[in-house]
DNA sequence: GTGGTCTAGACCACA
DNA sequence: GTGGTCTAGACCACA
C-alpha cells in the first residue's frame, strides 16, 4: 500500500503519515474506509509497531483519520483539508521566496524555474 | 551578530551555521574577515562553546570558513557558493511543485502564488 | 573489534575513523551489516560515547555507514571507495617522492627500497 | 628566504622546520652560517616571534642548528644527518606500501606508480 | 588568546 | 535500546 524509503533521512513515521495524507487527499483511500490494523502494517513494512501507533496517532491529531475503539483507525471525511494543504504549499513556496530573496534572487528566477520543469 | 530563534525545532548548531552562511553569501561578513572566536561567540549567545565549535567545523566543511591554527576562523572566498546555494533553491522548488501536483496544484497555481506575494 | 594505540598522537575519533574504513574496505565488516552500538564500543574501548559518535558521523559523512535513527549504524556499500583510497595512496607515494628528489634521491632508489620490503 | 603555505593544514612552525632542514641538507645554507634572528625573521614572515622561537629550538633538537648563546643560531654539520634523512624516507615509503597491500594493492602497483611520474 | 579534543553526564526523538 | 544534541569543565597544541 505504501513504500518506504531508507535512504530518506526524514524519521519513518512521518514518510508514514505522509504517504497517508497523500493517499487520503487524493481519494485513494476513501471517507469511513478502514485503515490497515497497527500490526498487520507494522509485519507489512517490516517495522516496529510503536512507529506505526506514532504515525496513526499524528494522522488522527491532524484530522485525516478517527478511532474507534476496539474496532480499529477509519479514513475521516477530508473534503476540508485538500485545500488547507494547498494554502500549506503556498505558504512554503512564499517562505522559499523569502529565503532566496536574501541571495539576490527574484520572482521570475523562480518563475523561470517552474516554467522550466519537465512534467 | 546572529540570533537564535529558541522556538525553532532544529539544533542549535545548525541555526548557528545556516546564519552566518546566509551573513557569508549576502557579503555582510566579508572574504578573509575574521569571524568571532569559539569562546566569544558562546558567551554572546550564551550557549556552550562546544556547540560553536560544530557549528564552525561545519561551516569550515561546507567551505565557508577556513581556520588557521592559534589565530581563528576566517571567512573564505564565497563566491562560488552562492549559485551553488541557488541551484538548491531551485531544487527545492522543484521538488514542492512535484508535492503540489499530487495534490491537484498546478503550474499557474504556484507562479500566481509568487506573482502576489507583497514585498 | 579495534585496538586503539594510545602512543599515537593522532586523536582517538580518527584512529577509530581508520581503523573501521580500514575493516570495511578490506570486506571484514560487510554491507548492510549492523555496527557495534555507539555506547556498547565506547564501553568497549573505555572512551566516551561522544568520541565514538564523532567517529561514526565522520565515517558516515565520507560514505562508509549510513544511519538509520532509532535502529543504528549500518556499514553502506564501499566498493566504490576502495578505488578512492587507492588512488589516494598513489597520491601519497608521488608527494613522497617529491619530497625525495628534493634530498637528491631518485626512482631507482624507492624502487630498490620497495622490491626490497620482506613480506 | 623561506616561503610560508597557509592553505597547509600543518603547523606553521613545522612548516619552518621542514623549509630550514631542506635548505640545510641542500647545502644552500652552509655549516656554520648564521641564521637570521627569530625577531627579523618573525617580521619578515609576519608570523609571532614564538612560533620562530619553537621552531629553532625543534631544528637545534635535531641537531641542524646549534646555539651560540648571545650571538645567535648557527648551522650546524649536517653530513649525517642526509643519510638519515634518506633513510626516513624510505621507512615511509614501505610504511605506505604495508597500508597499500592492506587494501589489496601490489608492489607493482606502486612502482608502475612511481615509473609514471613526470618529472 | 585561539581552536581542537575529550570526559561525564543529561535529555530528547525515534523505533 | 538507538543515535543526536547540548552543557560544564578540563587539557592540549599552537601563535
Amino acid at each position: 500500500m505504501i513504500i518506504l524509503d531508507y535512504k530518506d533521512t526524514s524519521p519513518i513515521y512521518e514518510q508514514v503519515v505522509e504517504k497517508f495524507k497523500l493517499l487520503i487527499l487524493k481519494g485513494v483511500l476513501q471517507k469511513d474506509e478502514q485503515m490497515p490494523s497497527v500490526r498487520s502494517l507494522a509485519v507489512e513494512l517490516s517495522i516496529n509497531p510503536n512507529t506505526i501507533q506514532k504515525a496513526y496517532a499524528e494522522l488522527e491529531r491532524q484530522g485525516y483519520l478517527y478511532v474507534v475503539k476496539g474496532r480499529g483507525n477509519f479514513v475521516a471525511d477530508s473534503s476540508g483539508l485538500l485545500d488547507e494543504r494547498k494554502e500549506e504549499m503556498k505558504q512554503k513556496v512564499i517562505y522559499l521566496y523569502r529565503e532566496g530573496r536574501e541571495l539576490g534572487m527574484t520572482k521570475t528566477d523562480f518563475i523561470e524555474c517552474l516554467q522550466g520543469i519537465e512534467e
